[in-house]
This record gives structure tokens, sequence and C-alpha cells, in this order.
RNA sequence: UGGGCCGUCGACUAAUGGUAGGUCAAGUGCCUUUGGAGCACUUUGUCUAGGUUCGAAUCCUAGCGGCCCAGCCA
């Protein structure tokens, strides 16, 4: 058979192997599978997704996708105790916005029948018994790490009773944890998941997708395996706490002879300032930490989405983390280089202040109104250019003057000549405090012979600042954001403390109102723009018309705060 | 201390017995109408000890270190 891993990969995964495309394409030159590649992407619904489920999605359809399989989105919907159908639509929409498409769309428990027949197989072929050991004696019963377990005295049931038992249990004859049904294995295996695993539990509850139809539900290592089997799932990808599952995996489908899938594990993200467990997250939801699960400092997909990380800069990170066996955690400034030079390649620029002082242009008359033309985005000739609104009175960033300049500072200071980005050079001649001492006003002269930024006698600037016009700028709402946690690990904490004494409390700055160009007035929830010298920013779903709300996406790179921050530190 | 898995620059990851390479981070310089972006250069690595081999990150042995497993969760 024909190779298919000659053909051209697409640009974003022609990278170096790795080891689970080793695996298929030595499964596609054995023809194991029949060249056949499918996968399936299996989330519980019982929350949302996080940046680490980009990964599995990332691996679950792009792999496929790159030998040109199929992948199913599977809802492992085993355990109706937990899970809502809320999670269902909003899982779904993280995945079509990281932008993928499933093939078949399923559920566990459209395969209940099914997996209730194999389960009567394997109590007939004398593989499964009805236990009536509660759950303290199970545990008992199960011996530890280091000492074999201990058959249940129940193991032995005939098999007729095993039958009559189990179709009582769904027959709803017993109230919840009264029996299981187990797999009859090994007490005393080395690997506790062989130790006669429970494979299904009465519960007395209503299944978001069956209703009332079962008060029995079958294990995650019963059904997960059988499910792939149903499906005909080639490679079945999960992460590394699952491969002491593996043998089990393999031996309910081999005592059931379906359709060998097989079980691949890899390292599950893990990243630095970051929490991606779902019991945590939810804490930090629940007791009022961020504003849900949406906020723009969570690792959720709805978060990430909500603070502007363009989805293809999401995947582009994928590609590039790569996937391994090994435990490890990578830096956060890896994922913020994809964001960035994703946004850098497409957000177009525009001028916004965001801490606003008065800048007056005493040379310049007092009504005039020039319209500048500004350069939509540098890396992409195609954006064009825009109109930009220049007058007499300015905003720029309080950051961008210093009475006394230290050394190496290049911005506006007294006597200093500054370019105004696309407009002209101006000199400060004086400024004005308040009684405070606080700076409230600077005043400048203009050049009339720099406009559009160039000077006709050819002498040079060091800096160039943005600035608004006071009369045509916008209000905004801008929300700055930091990490959520101060710690690379949040969980690293002192005795007697958790992750929530890590908390940054600086992770949430709001800045209003800023002054932003007129061209941003009508800005669409959701579009990504990067402000000028300040960073990429994106609009916030509160914004409405008059009510512009933005998110800090991230900030530039800043090699001026580096300056500083050594110089600091030299001192 | 039963079993499983894993150890390569500071971080992540290639090299599939034959030149230890890439990305991020850090640093230096160039360039610049964003102190952005870009470009160039630089620093740092095969857990340890033996063995096999002409040749070992790769194979073998023994250590050491890390992660996971005792839910009727997934």
């Amino acid at each position: 058979m024909e190779p298919l891993n000659c053909q051209p990969l697409p640009a974003s995964s022609a990278r170096s192997s790795n080891f689970i495309r080793d695996i298929m394409v030595s499964d596609l030159d054995s023809n194991k599978y029949g060249g056949r590649v499918q996968t399936r992407f299996p989330p519980e619904p019982n929350g949302y997704l996080h940046i680490g489920h980009a990964k599995a999605i990332y691996l679950d359809f792009g792999l496929a996708d790159q030998f040109g399989g199929h992948t199913n989105l599977r809802f492992d919907d085993t355990n109706p105790t937990k899970e809502e159908t809320e999670y269902v639509e909003s899982i779904k929409e993280s995945i079509r916005w990281l932008g993928y498409h499933w093939d078949g769309l399923y559920h566990a428990s459209d395969y209940f029948d099914q997996l209730y027949e194999w389960a009567i197989k394997l109590i007939r072929m004398g593989k499964a018994y009805v236990d009536d050991l509660s759950a303290d004696q199970i545990r008992e019963y199960r011996g530890t790490l280091t000492a074999p377990g201990r058959e249940s005295p129940y193991r032995q049931r005939p098999i007729g009773e095993n039958l009559n038992l189990f179709e009582r249990m769904r027959a709803g004859q017993f109230p919840n944890g009264s029996r299981t049904l187990r797999a009859k294995i090994d007490m005393s295996s080395p690997n506790l998941n062989l130790r006669d695993p429970v494979m299904y539990r009465i519960l007395h509850a209503e299944h978001h997708r069956t209703g009332n139809k079962w008060c029995i539900y079958p294990m995650y290592d019963y059904a997960h395996g059988q499910s792939d089997a149903i499906e005909g799932i080639t490679h079945s990808m999960c992460t590394l706490e699952f491969e002491d599952h593996r043998p089990l995996y393999n031996w309910f489908i081999e005592q059931l002879g379906i359709f060998p899938s097989q079980q691949i594990e890899f390292d599950r993200l893990n990243l630095t300032y970051t929490l991606l467990s779902k019991r945590k997250l939810l804490r930090l939801v629940s007791e009022g930490l961020v504003r849900g699960w949406d906020d723009p400092r969570m690792p959720t997909l709805v978060g990430i989405r909500r603070r502007g990380f363009p989805p293809e800069a999401l995947r582009n990170f994928c590609a590039a983390i790569g996937v391994t066996k090994t435990n490890g955690t990578l830096e956060l400034e890896m994922l913020e280089h994809f964001i960035r030079e994703q946004l850098n390649h497409e957000a177009p620029r525009v001028m916004a202040v965001l801490r606003p002082l008065r800048l007056i242009i005493v040379n310049y008359p007092e009504d005039g109104v020039e319209q500048m033309e500004a350069i939509n985005n540098p890396e992409d000739p195609g954006a064009g250019t825009r109109k930009v609104p220049f007058s007499r009175v300015l905003y720029i960033e309080q950051e961008d003057f210093r009475e006394h300049p230290p050394k190496q500072y290049y911005r506006l200071c007294p006597g200093r000549e500054v370019r105004l980005r696309y407009a002209y050079f101006v000199t400060c001649t004086g400024l004005v405090k308040n009684d405070r001492g606080e700076i409230i006003e600077v005043h400048c002269t203009y050049d009339p012979k720099t406009r559009g930024g160039q000077a006709p006698d050819g002498r040079k600037v060091k800096s160039t600042i943005h600035w608004v016009s006071a009369t045509h700028a916008v209000d905004a709402e801008v929300r700055l954001y930091e990490k959520l946690f101060t710690k690379t690990d949040p969980d690293e904490v002192e005795e007697g403390k958790d992750f929530t004494s890590n908390l940054n409390p600086n992770s949430l700055a709001i800045v209003r109102p800023a002054k932003v160009e007129p061209s941003l007035a009508t800005a669409a929830v959701e579009s990504r723009y990067q402000f000028e010298r300040l960073g990429y920013f994106c609009v916030d779903p509160d914004s409405a018309p008059g009510n512009l709300v933005f998110n800090r996406t991230l900030a530039l790179k800043d090699t001026w705060a580096r300056i500083e921050k050594s110089d600091a530190a030299g001192r």
C-alpha cells in the first residue's frame, strides 16, 4: 500500500515527528486498520473546556486530519449525577471556535443498550458477576498498593443468579450502592485496575439524555473502550494517568471480541502561573474570585476567547509544543509568544490613550482640524490606511512625559522634540501643575514643515509617541489584565493555605475613561486591535454603542520597562 | 516501599546506532515614523556509573530522580 504519510502536510504541521504520528504512520504502513485513521474527542459534559483541552482537540482532530482521517465528538456521559446538558453547547461552540469540525456526534449514552448486552455476554462467559459488597467493603477487599486483594464472597455466584440479579438491578429493584456488576479478572494483580473493577453501579438518577430509562450506569472503564470499538476508533488518545487503565481497556475488547481500538497516552498540558483543574477553576468562579467561567483571566476556552486570543494562535501553539510522554510544565511566555505573533500579523493598529495628559500645541490654530493619514497595519500593506483627526488639544499618555527624564528616557520632556505619530514634530515648551503638584497639562510648539512625521531638513527625533485629539476622542473603559497568580506554580503555598493565597491582587485593573480614536466608536464585539505602543486589545461583550469596553489581551513587549527594571535592580 | 510511565539547554521539543538541532526565554548588535515588529549573533543540555559497539542521547545492566494508581469519578 502507498504510505499516506508521503503526502505534503499543511505548513502549520510540517515539523518533526512525534510518537503518536509515528504510530499512525506505522499502522498505515502495516495496514493495521485498512488505511483508516479515526479518532475521537471525548469530553465529559460536566464543565467548561480549558486550554489543556485545546491540546487534546488539536491532537484528536489535527492528527487525524493530517492522515485524511476522521474525528468524532463523543460526550462521555456515563455519570448522570455530574453531567448537565448546559455544558454540551458550550463545548461544541469552543471546538468550532478553535476551527475544528467533527464528523460523527455521539454520546456514550447512545451505547447503553449495547453495553448492557455485552455485560450479559460477559456474565454468561463467567467473566462478570454481581457483587453485594458495599463501597466500603469493596475498598477493603481491594487490598493496597503493596498487598493483594481478597476475592469477594459473591465472586463465585452461579451464572444464572448473576443474570437474574443484574436484570433486577436494571429493573430498579435495588437501592443505590447496594450492588455492582464487576468484571472477574484478578484480585491479586499488581495493577489495581484489574482487581475486579466495577462495571456498573446503581444510580437512581435522571440522565440528561436517556431520562429515567436507566438506573444502572456503566463506569468509564467499561464504557470508553467499547464506545471506541463501536465507532471504529483506531487511535484513542488520552492523558498519561490512564496508562494503568490500558490493560483493562484491552481486556474488555479482547473478551468481547470487538474492534481492536488502541489507547495511546500523551502528556497533559501544564502552564506556569496557570491552574487547569476543573475543581479549582470551579472554586474561583463559585467564590467570586473571578467574574465567571468566561472571565478573561480564566484559562477556559471561553475565557481565553473573551481575552482576545486568536484561535489560530492556539493551534500554532499546540503544533509547536509537541506531544510526548514526559511530564512537564510549559512557560506561559511560550503561549504568549504565539498570541503576539498572530496578533502582530492580523490586528489593525489604532491609537488610544489609557491615562490621558492634555497636550496643547500653542502655535496651532484654535479651531484647526486636520485629517492625518495613518497606516492600518504595517505588517499587512493590504490593510490600507485611515484618517485620524488632529487638532490643537490632544491627549498623550502620562507615561510619555517626564519633567525630569531619567537616563535613556527618550520621550517628551521640557525642551525635547519628539514625533507625534503620523502627525508633527513637537517640542515641549512648558507644563502646568495643579495644587498637588501633579502635571495636568503640557505645552508644545509644532513644526508645520514636519507634517506626516518627516523633517525636510533631515533632523531626527529619538522617539515617537501616540495621541488622540481631545475633541474627537471617544471615551472607553479598558480592562487591564495580568497573570491571575503570582507564583509560577499556583499550588505552591505555605502550610495551611491554598492556591487562593497566590491570587494576584493586580490581575484586573480598570481604566476609565480611556480616550480612543474615533474610528473605534463602532468597533464590533470580539474584534481585535493593537493600540499602538501599548498592546493588543479586543472589544468585550459588555461593550455597547456609546459605552465601549476593551480587554487588554497582552501588552506589547516593552524594552523600556526592561531597562527601568534592570536599572532599579542595579541600584 | 507493589505496579505503570518518564528523565536532552532555564522551559518545551527534535535527532528512530553515525555532525546534539529547533522554538520560547535571556543577552548583544543592526534596523525602525510603535523603545512594537523584523534581522544577525551569543550563552547554556543528553540524570549517574558501568557495559555492548568502529561509533551510544539512542541498545544492555545497576543506581538516582520525577509523575501516576488503593472512586460505585472521568
